[in-house]
DNA sequence: TCAGAATTTGACGTATTGTCATTTTTCGAC
DNA sequence: GTCGAAAAATGACAATACGTCAAATTCTGA
């Protein structure tokens, strides 16, 4: 048998770690309705029912909370990396999961994804738990290595032959940093759409095609319906996301007649 | 001759314009020397010798400060852009010039950069001056033109044939994404060297290469040295800036020893 | 039931933003 | 040069937020 020391340790441990979610859970919903300004420790306290000092247990300040939303955020999207990079696909469609799966993600989690950015600074980041540095460190990792294991895939089945000098881990950091810079300038507020570019997932599909054909990565899009990738994508693969992206813009539409 | 009213009215509005000036430099300085965190009005009153309420009748809040920071910095970023954009060289050399200048930019204002990212972010920006938020607009709108042009410009002359269904606009904004996103990643603590990409700048240079390459934007890299344009870049038309990036690194050395 | 340990609490010290009544300076007319 | 009004500068003050810590409360094992 279990000693009854162990017991009550472990109870308080999976209480402290249950409390932890309700605080960050409490957190995102008020970042959602208050924002980041409006965002304060007292707040997060009325709305977990705790006082503040035990909110200070679990988190040394502010923005260490809000590392642990971009934690937790990280986690989701590292999860819909992997779904998208273990569909049983060639390697340049699953390539184009994780991309699809990336502006899925911004587009549900605009607020976390925002957070994310504001958390990646350097001023904030410095002021973040050791703890949590190294746990988002791991996922940064792990997003890396799969996301690159992808590229390896083409490469090694011979569907890409890289150009000289590039190599996977470049090809994948600009890929990426493209995915990446498309998001934030969308929610920049510049008025891309006044600009000539009405649909940002639209221009980065578009772009994405070309890019890989220009690399000749096989089968190029001469040879091979990459529309059929993306609805299949849209229809059975991230239906239920879209289907939750649906719901909230009606959502939203109720709420503000 | 010119009436005494008029004469000391514009006197008033270029001490204003003067202290704007000097109150923007100040705030620029204390960023670069306590960080984003430790700025704060009162610092910025005592730096320029005048009190708190003075600033405010400059700026409406802090955030209003830090948006006419990043309006300064759009501005200088704008000239770089339009320095390389005027270049005597191909459209296909003159977006590696645009290119070139971003990164150096970045380099050169890194503080500026990741202010510019904080201050873009939706909760900062609805804070500031509707009079800020037309002036940056206004400067968005003239770099997403001249950005264009240079891709226009490959169009017209025939270097360039865009593929089916992608435009100007479309393709200068994800190469802009691209720019920008490497250059927030780079600054977003994620060890990159760690993982295959030494340097971001060559990386960057590798794929632009490839991905104009990729679109037969001619001359291509077989027909054209590229190499000696960024030479070209490096020791004629950005001299200047790349000495005070180095002058720069050798003062923090000195500093920190 | 009880003593001691662990945990929770919220008032408090410090810092920061933004305001506004008061003081100081400037300006033009006489 | 002097005066009164207008413009500008000042800094004390209210409001708010972060993070601390001594006191209060709860829990635990005997």
């Amino acid at each position: 048998m279990i000693p009854p020391l162990m017991n009550t340790a472990s109870r308080k441990q999976r209480e402290i770690a249950a409390r932890e979610e309700l605080i960050l859970d409490c957190a995102a919903r008020l970042l959602g309705e208050v924002g980041y300004q409006g965002l304060s420790m007292d707040r997060v306290a009325e709305a977990v029912e705790y006082s503040k000092g035990t909110i200070y247990q679990h988190f040394d300040c502010k923005e260490d909370l809000l590392a642990g939303l971009c934690l937790r955020s990280s986690q989701d999207l590292y999860d819909l990396f992997s779904r998208a990079a273990g569909l049983d696909l060639s390697p340049r469609e699953r390539l184009i999961a994780i991309a699809f799966a990336y502006q899925l993600f911004i587009r549900l989690h605009p607020l976390e994804f925002a957070n994310m950015q504001t958390l990646k600074s350097a001023t904030v980041r410095e002021k973040t738990s050791a703890e949590n540095r190294c746990a988002m460190q791991t996922i940064e990792a792990q997003v890396m290595n799969t996301l690159t294991q992808v590229v390896r895939d083409g490469v090694s089945s011979g569907d890409l032959t890289l150009p000289q000098g590039l190599t996977c881990e470049e090809l994948i950091f600009c890929l990426w940093a493209t995915q990446y810079g498309a998001a934030s300038l969308g929610i920049s507020g510049i008025p891309f759409a006044d600009y000539g570019v009405p649909s940002i997932a639209g221009a980065l599909q578009k772009f994405n095609n070309n890019l890989l054909d220009g690399l000749n990565w096989h089968p190029v899009s001469k040879e091979f319906d990459y529309a059929a990738t993306q609805r299949y994508l849209e229809q059975q693969v991230f239906n239920a996301e879209l289907r939750m992206l649906q719901d909230d813009a009606e959502t939203r539409q109720r709420k503000s007649s």
